[in-house]
DNA sequence: CTCGGTTATTAGATCGATCTAATCGTAGTC
DNA sequence: GACTACGATTAGATCGATCTAATAACCGAG
């Protein structure tokens, strides 16, 4: 039942005397080394399967100083938005061939600390991070000495970075609304800490005014990035008076709950009322979310480009690659009753 | 504005000669091996910090044969049941001194296959798995040579198992709606290669039959463990005729998408129609939906548990830990309406 | 003054791979 | 037949830590 035990790993070395060669050669059939006569490398390959031998990675990077692992942290894996970056992240390394070590953070501080030092310590070949809210935005500040650092989501100064035009996306949102005829516009903004936040916040008001809309310090309501903050924020949105007649919210998790919200109060999402949702992320499409896509893919995909780069070139100048969002409109949002009636 | 750079890493030799000590005894002071003099200690310390020197847990591991790194390999991270599960599991192996290295296959096999040949060859000391669906219920047949593996969520034949008595959860949910007057329950279930998906069906009928409520094929609906899979498992039940009056659901996220077809077609979940969920994740609590708790956490805690003993232990006896789930009663169940007025 | 007994320190081997530079055959060329 | 050229293979050093066993330093006891 049991196979042979672990305890004793098979190295290089008992693969050589097996197949009547030097370790070196056995090394140059591992990395397919084209030098090998094909014969000796069947045999090498024989005596790799007959053994069970398992490459012992740690080892080839103590000597090769590369490790092929890059570390990603991100701040709250639970967020689909985060997710499909992770998958795009997983998927284009691995097809460099790096492995991802994923690290979670849940917006803390300390955690991320402790990752960034356990990825130094290992050592990763470069760290893709998004940095935990509230925390330092100089990259020194982050730890001791670091492998290359690239940036996503939210930004970090003297580092690359690949994120999304916040601003504009806020701007898509304002103005599909106005064109709709909505003059009352809540934002259900997340944490003002989030330079992402105070972006979207910035958009908001930028579009309204451009739109002619006046600005109305009651209807941006601060509230958690998540489904409980949508679904508190719109209920208090409708308390307030003139009432709103459309929101935008930060991203589509908050959307979703204000949607939900909305139907506890027996509104209707499109009909009774207009949700705009930021970044697009599955659920978004199935429930029919009008939303500003912010296409997390292509985001991870800048991200592990930039790293790849400045893994290759560690002193070259710092880049930084700003995506452009695109407006999906779907049933969530329709034109303002009282005016198109 | 830039730091001396990475490319000559300090080493415990540039300690060693920068302090005026050998290696071994820089070695001593960071293992925090007492024997030192602690005039000696300051030195090195001194010596640590000013040439900022980073340990290098790669070669240590090389010579410990242990990587205090234990790999963990979940289906799905966007699943909040696995979110809690995988912080669970990070803050107990945190306390002991281990790092978690955390990858995520997306019920997709081969990337499970390729993430257990990575933590092999890392090598990783232990690994904690949530096998993919549809995938080997075998453990000799996922890879080559591995290092102890412990399966949690999903058992995994000939490994340590830490999971929740899914039967019993089922029948629970049978028993507190059957107690409220319902006499036709759904069942909207996950994919039936699943093995928890079949528990909770197989405890669904054994609640029925000890209720004393017939069976009904037709109200056996597959989907898929997602939002979606909830929404238009909920809208097919409704279409059936005698229509169900409640549903148990495979798990909260389902729960949630039934409710939100609840709500769409008019209806009030806990009002019109009995909805119970599976997990008691942190949306459940405020959704206001009851379900049967099955605490992830402490599965968590308990898959940790067994890795740490069975790395200790390599030889000891298959063990497995099934936890008792109870249930969660919140706003979403109420009784019959056909029968109570 | 020597000896045993601590205590603090260290030289050298070691983990399992890769890299460098050298070596061994064998064939080709003049 | 001597010499070069080239393909295949290898011995030995190396990466950066730890471990073992030995050594140096010191102190008090006899």
């Amino acid at each position: 039942m049991m196979e042979p035990p672990l305890k004793d790993r098979v190295t290089l070395v008992d693969i050589a005397s097996d197949a009547g060669v030097s370790r070196a050669t056995v090394s140059l059939v591992l990395r397919n080394v084209s030098s090998v006569a094909p014969s000796t490398r069947k045999r090498v390959l024989q005596s790799i399967s007959r053994l069970g031998y398992v490459y012992h990675r740690g080892a080839a990077n103590l000597r090769t100083q590369r490790s092929h692992a890059i570390g990603l942290i991100v701040s709250d894996i639970t967020n689909p938005f985060f997710a499909e970056i992770i998958i795009a992240i997983e998927d284009w390394l691995g097809s460099a061939g790096l492995v991802t070590i994923l690290g979670n953070t849940s917006e803390n501080p300390e955690k991320q600390q402790r990752l960034l030092k356990s990825l130094s310590e290992y050592p990763a070949d470069g760290i893709l991070i998004c940095p935990t809210q509230c925390s330092i935005t100089d990259a020194g500040s982050l730890a001791g000495r670091l492998p290359p650092v690239v940036a996503f989501t939210r930004p970090l100064n003297g580092v690359d970075y690949a994120g999304v035009n916040n601003v504009a996306g806020s701007e898509l949102a304002i103005d599909h609304l106005a064109a709709l005829g909505h003059r009352h516009i809540a934002f259900i903004g997340g944490p003002s800490s989030l330079s992402s936040a105070q972006q979207r916040s910035l958009g908001y008001r930028q579009g309204l005014e451009k739109n002619g809309i006046p600005f109305r310090e009651d209807l941006v309501i601060e509230q958690a990035p998540n489904r409980k903050g949508g679904f508190q924020g719109l209920t208090t949105a409708l308390t307030l008076s003139p009432a709103p007649t459309a929101a935008v919210c930060f991203n589509d998790v908050v959307a979703l709950g204000a949607i939900e919200a909305l139907r506890s109060s027996g509104k209707e999402p499109g009909r009774d009322f207009s949700i705009v949702g930021f970044n697009n992320i599955a659920d978004a499409h199935f429930g029919g979310l009008t939303t500003v896509d912010t296409s997390p893919a292509k985001i991870g995909e800048a991200a592990a480009d930039l790293l790849l780069h400045r893994i290759k070139e560690p002193t070259a100048p710092v880049r930084q690659v700003i995506l452009i969002p695109r407006l999906i409109v779907r049933e969530s949002t329709a034109r303002d009753h009282a005016r198109s009636e």
